[in-house]
DNA sequence: TGCAATCGCTTGCAAATGGCAAGTTATCTA
DNA sequence: TAGATAACTTGCCATTTGCAAGCGATTGCA
């Protein structure tokens, strides 16, 4: 389950090309705003990916580079995920995703206080998650 | 070829259930920073969409209230497609994925200075696109 | 030391979706 | 009034998805 292919030169269309379905984006959320590092974590979303769509998309992200991952040294069963630089730098997308979505979908809910912290200051807002989520992740990363 | 439903309360999802797909955000991008219109303007993006998906995207689009469409009064053959306010919420997002497009898929190309302008003041820059938007399409809107 | 439980996947199969080419209908142009 | 054009629709086949079951490598427990 797999393939992959660049469609057009628009960096639109290039990112489209590794990000565009209904799961992926699922899993760089759950990896990055809710701190989850395993594929059990993942399967436990609310929205209930299947586990060969979950292995699929976590292999396409590390062939792109956005997720890296490595055993976890103290359970040699896990595998630890993690997102790389160029998948923090999707951050600023995702978080004017998700206020279109809080703003248009009237049937998803978000902690107001969150959205208004982050449209009181989106830069203040974006770095204090970079960092969270740079260090949540730095005992992961086997190397970059 | 259609069906939609919510897999979760969680915006970004929400919008993913709309959003979540290989060509639907390109059909966004062609009517708000490519300026197109029409059913075979879409048709000639470089990516190729498919007539069967094409008409899809814009129908459920429609559906879901991010476009409206209206008929041509200059010649009845024609419908015009437009974004609605709701739509033109989606340009930040859009942008921040073009600038992470842009950044981290070399194969992609975009003028620098526009992506410099953009950089250099994002409010300035969607601002003064929303107005180009909102003005190319007011003359279709048939009623929002 | 053995044995069940856990973890991260893979496999098989049916159903949904997408790509391509060939219509179809309404409108316009000559 | 004939032919072209615009926007779709339809049919067919290939690819992708969803679901359930299975599998191999640890690990924790008796």
């Amino acid at each position: 389950m797999a393939r992959q292919e660049q469609r057009s030169a628009c960096p639109i269309a290039c990112a489209l090309d590794l990000l565009g379905d209904r799961w992926t984006l699922l899993v760089v959320r759950d990896m990055t705003l809710l701190g989850k590092t395993r594929f059990s974590e993942f399967l436990e979303s609310p929205e209930g990916i299947a586990t060969n769509v979950l292995s699929d998309r976590l292999q396409r992200l590390q062939d792109s580079g956005i997720v890296i991952s490595g055993k976890d040294s103290e359970d040699g069963r896990r595998v630890l995920y993690a997102m790389t630089k160029m998948g923090l730098d999707l951050l600023p997308m995702m978080l004017e995703l998700a206020v279109w979505g809080a703003k248009h979908r009237p049937q998803s809910g978000v902690p107001k206080e969150l959205q208004e912290r982050y449209l009181a200051d989106k830069d203040q807002f974006l770095s204090e998650l970079r960092e969270r989520v740079k260090r949540s992740s730095s005992s992961i990363l086997p190397a970059e």
